[in-house]
DNA sequence: GTCTTGTTTTGAATGACTCAAAACAACTGC
DNA sequence: GCAGTTGTTTTGAGTCATTCAAAACAAGAC
């Protein structure tokens, strides 16, 4: 059985500044949001920010790097537990595996290559509030606006322009 | 085992005029898309007219009912063949089974209910063009842009303003 | 009417995710 | 500091939507 060697890393042992609670205090994040402050949980959010978007496989893969013997539901739970409290946002694109951004409250959203899947924020686009409000609500109180284009990124466009000349 | 009562809705017996290639005529439809005309590509067409946006297993179910004997496996390769033919449009919101419907070509957009999740059609936002543009493309080539706004529909708002009073 | 090709049936497999019970560990107050 | 309570994680199984593959079958072409 795997030891955890990653318990040890306990929140009065780590070299930040107290009453720092910055989006780097990953503890503080946590523990600001009502969650008991875990191992996995400092992993997970730890992984995230190294990748802007990623999907719970893709954060099992890095946490076990770091935590050996941390177990995929874990991770599942840590994400449910973390988009409950706001701490991160899951998006889950058509034909994929959500997503998981630490990103959260700025009205931005998603630009994905149709060809290699790669996610791309982009700020609202006009402002804020426009894409907000529908022609026609139909009666519906709005409470979100989700906006995805989807495109082809720059590598993708060269390699389709290659293949397409190689015909 | 249940035999095929349904078979003999031949495509030569129907009642539409000949050359209506609009909308009604769903064999039409079919055979100018390059499909070949079958049974359960009329009834899933059929289906798909009468509720505008819905579930494969949806489509199973009514399909059943004028075509007994049709798999739940035939109404997913009917619905891929009309997707890649362009005749519906897949749409996957977040949290549901994929939804199918016929409105294609126009950009239109979706609003869904977050309580009991039916969706309705949404004209685009500001005319065509503005929501198929980010701020800031990032190099990519953008192909389409996908709105989907979340809110309580009418239906939702009376049952939600009911429990809060009960409180 | 026969033949070719595309469809549908049947049955199994996959991937992403959820559920549930037991083992365990964080934070509470002592 | 230490024990208790409550929330987390592990382990293991289960679900749902969807896809894959081979054989049976039927639509449209000749």
């Amino acid at each position: 059985m795997a030891t955890r060697e990653g318990t040890d890393t306990e929140h009065h042992s780590h070299g930040l500044r107290e009453g720092d609670h910055g989006s780097d205090d990953f503890a503080a994040v946590i523990r600001d949001a009502g969650l008991k402050v875990t191992a996995p949980r400092l992993a997970v959010l730890t992984s995230l920010a190294a990748s802007a978007h990623a999907t719970a496989e893709q954060l099992f893969d890095t946490v076990s790097v770091s935590l050996p013997g941390t177990s995929l539901q874990a991770v599942y739970g840590v994400l449910g537990a973390f988009t409950t409290a706001g701490l991160v946002r899951r998006i889950e694109p058509a034909g994929s595996a959500a997503l998981f951004e630490r990103r959260v409250g700025d009205n931005h959203h998603h630009l994905i290559c149709t060809g290699c899947r790669s996610v791309t924020d982009v700020e609202c686009v006009v402002g804020e509030a426009p894409c907000l409000t529908p022609s026609d609500a139909a009666g519906f109180v709005v409470q979100t606006a989700e906006v995805t284009f989807w495109g082809l990124c720059p590598d993708c466009q060269a390699g389709a322009a290659a293949s397409a000349h190689d015909l």
